[in-house]
DNA sequence: GTCTATAGACTGATAGAC
DNA sequence: GTCTATCAGTCTATAGAC
């Protein structure tokens, strides 16, 4: 119909610019001038500007989440109800990491997308996201099933620092590409994924400062950080 | 004099909001408001609100730098031109987890704006960020010292992980604590830093792409084949 | 140096013809 | 559903009185 051709053509056009430019810096404007539509359409269809987030936000983070939990049940299911924490990671950070950082495809903007969205603050996502954790909880718990004998602290701990690797290698590869003079291999993406899934595996494992013996000068001692459960 | 306290008011105003709520969000009518000066002073002593933020950016940058540097000399110092990897990541990543975790002083806010600065790219602060290049490399050299068998892709890799931890623990504590209810203690700052330096230094040391084909397990290792591949 | 007043340009949103 | 035209509000920046 052409009633949806305008709606998805607003849709595109909003995601890519806002993944490039941010929410504050893209207008209504620039989104109808590049979908080739009127104005107006976007107040008929949704109704204001943080609504056209929201919608984008809410289908992209459902999409995203569902590709996550299949990978991590595909790992589940192969190791019996348990899988290596590096499958748990993988299936955490994988399909972000792979929409991201891959050819220029439709993935990369859905992405940046997400990644532009938990940065900017915007009054609709930050409703969302609370949903967010929800969903995290529940990669928390397969790690938890991964390594039984970590406590719940680190296993937070490294879902947190995972995530900040792939979130931080998306959002700043250029950076790295610049202070390593190209060395970093950024289209690789399944390279980067392993890299990212090894070094958050090692600080889940063994990672916890309780288990690591203190470094030899540390000037300022530390405060006891694992209590069990 | 009373040229200088306007100047400093905005300055301090200015640094302290867009910490909280982003340079596109804070006008300057939000600016002068809160320091209690006129709109036209912005402009008298700054020319402009991009130059205003640069200001501020340049300062505060060539702050952090100083301390920074000043730890990693203080660390190579102590172990004769070549410090543990642990005390390079610490000076890396102590300085901005110390500024903005701790308890809420002025240098909360600093860090929080340099973090903003970091992601929403603002024209001023672009040109300035590439001098940021040469700084880290500094931080790579000192790492090569500490590691001299490691490959030089995997020490870019190693700090830049480094930094996403330290800054996406900076950007995203609610979420993290909300994930943990609690149990994440981001008031512990040096408990924090350690979390970051151990995560960091056991990338570098053993997150090689090596380990990439055939994961090398630490000293944990769980007979476990990977479900992978 | 500090103020008032305002210019000039943009924004998101809407009313009403078709 | 799509368009034109426009509103009311916001912004940065500046001119000119004091």
């Amino acid at each position: 119909m052409a009633t949806d051709r305008t709606r998805t053509a607003i849709l595109n056009a909003a995601e890519r610019l806002y993944a490039e430019r941010g929410f504050s810096d893209v207008t209504l404007r620039d989104i109808v001038g590049e979908a080739g539509v009127n104005l107006a359409a976007v107040n008929y269809h949704f109704g204001s500007k943080d609504e056209l987030i929201a919608e984008l936000y809410v289908t992209r983070s459902i999409a995203t989440n569902r590709i996550r939990l299949a990978e991590l049940k595909a790992a589940e299911d192969a190791g019996g109800g348990r899988a290596p924490i590096e499958a748990v990671v993988r299936a955490l950070v994988g399909p972000t990491l792979r929409g991201c950082l891959g050819p220029a495809t439709e993935n990369t903007t859905i992405a940046r997308f997400m990644i532009r969205a938990s940065i900017e603050s915007v009054p609709p996502i930050r409703k969302i996201r609370n949903r967010e954790i929800s969903h995290l909880r529940r990669f928390a718990q397969a790690m938890k099933r991964s390594l039984p004998d970590a406590a719940d602290v680190d296993i937070y701990w490294g879902l947190h620092f995972a995530l900040a690797m792939a979130h931080q290698t998306i959002r700043d590869s250029e950076r790295l590409n610049k202070l390593s003079e190209g060395a970093c291999d950024l289209g690789d993406v399944e390279g980067v994924i392993e890299r990212v899934v090894t070094a958050a595996a090692l600080a889940l494992t063994a990672g916890s400062p309780s288990s690591y013996k203190a470094p030899a000068r540390a000037a300022t001692a530390r405060g006891r950080p694992t209590a069990r459960d």
